[in-house]
DNA sequence: CTCTGTGCAAAACTTTTGCATAGCC
DNA sequence: GGCTATGCAAAAGTTTTGCACAGAG
C-alpha cells in the first residue's frame, strides 16, 4: 500500500472529527484543502482504512453511513430527534462479544452496537414544548 | 390508516421469512401473489410498519437494509463469508438497553446489535480449504 | 364522498467502477 | 519502470417522491 497525500488526509480528518461524518462531509471537509479530490477516492480510502482497521464505519438506520475513529473502542447512541451521534463506552461483563460467543457458539469477529435514544438537549426541549402545549 | 391488501401481504411475507429479507426480496415475493404490486408501495409499507413497530429494519454494512419480525426481540449475528443472517437471542443481565440508560443518563428507546461471525458452514468450509490449502 | 394508498416512472441519493493518467517507491 | 492510487465520469444499487387514479371506510 502506497502512502499517498490524499490517504492521510482522509484519515487525519476521520480521527480528528467529532461529527461522525458521512463520506460526503469528509469529501466536503477535504476538499478545502484539496480541491482536486474525487469523490471516489474518498470512497475508496474510507474503504480501505476500515479494512485495514484504521476506521470504522458506523450504519445508522436510513441514512449515508459514517466514520468513526478506531483508538478506542466504543459504541454508539444516536439522537431519534436530532440525529446527533453520541459515544459511550458500555461497560458490560463479560463483555458483549464474550457473551455473543459463549452464547452462540460462533466466532465472533466484531460488532456494532447502535442504540436510539434522546439527547439532553432534546429531552430538554421536550420538556419546554410539552410546557408550552399545556399553555394553549 | 386504512386496512389494505398490499399492506396486509408486505406483513405476513416479512413475519413468515426466515431469510431477513430485503425490500427487493419482499417486492419479488409479493409479486408472485401480486402481480401489479410496486416497489415504491413495497417501501412505502415497510416503512410504516416499522414506525407502528410491527417489524424491524436491521441495519447490514454495506448492504441494503433487511427486514424482521418484531413479535419476539432477537439480536442478530451476520455471517462474513456467506451472508447469512443468525438470529439469537442474547441474555444479558442487566439487560443492554439498561446498561446503556445506566451508563449514559439517557432515555434509550431501542437498540440494535449485529455481530459479524463465521457461521458453523463456512467455519466447517475454511477448515477444508486450510487443509487442502496445505497439499499444494 | 373524502381521504388514504397504489402503480408507475422519474429522480434523488449513496456507493462502486472503468479507464487514462499521475504519483510513489 | 512497474505497480498502485487518483480524478473524472458513468453506472449501479437502493430508496424516495410526484402525480393521476383506484380503493377503503
Amino acid at each position: 500500500m502506497n502512502r499517498t497525500r490524499q490517504r492521510e488526509v482522509i484519515l487525519q480528518t476521520v480521527v480528528n472529527s467529532r461529527i461522525h461524518p458521512t463520506a460526503d462531509d469528509i469529501y466536503q471537509i477535504v476538499r478545502i484543502k484539496m480541491p482536486n479530490i474525487s469523490l471516489g477516492t474518498v470512497y475508496r480510502n474510507l474503504s480501505l482504512l476500515c479494512n485495514i482497521g484504521k476506521i470504522r464505519k458506523i450504519n445508522v438506520v436510513g441514512q449515508a453511513d459514517r466514520f468513526d475513529r478506531a483508538n478506542d473502542w466504543h459504541d454508539h447512541m444516536i439522537c431519534i430527534k436530532c440525529g446527533k451521534i453520541i459515544d459511550i463506552t458500555l461497560e458490560c461483563s463479560p463483555s458483549i462479544p464474550e457473551l455473543l460467543s459463549e452464547q452462540s457458539g460462533l466466532e465472533i469477529l466484531d460488532y456494532s452496537l447502535v442504540a436510539q435514544c434522546i439527547c439532553q438537549d432534546c429531552s430538554a426541549n421536550i420538556s419546554e414544548t410539552e410546557i408550552l402545549g399545556e399553555l394553549d
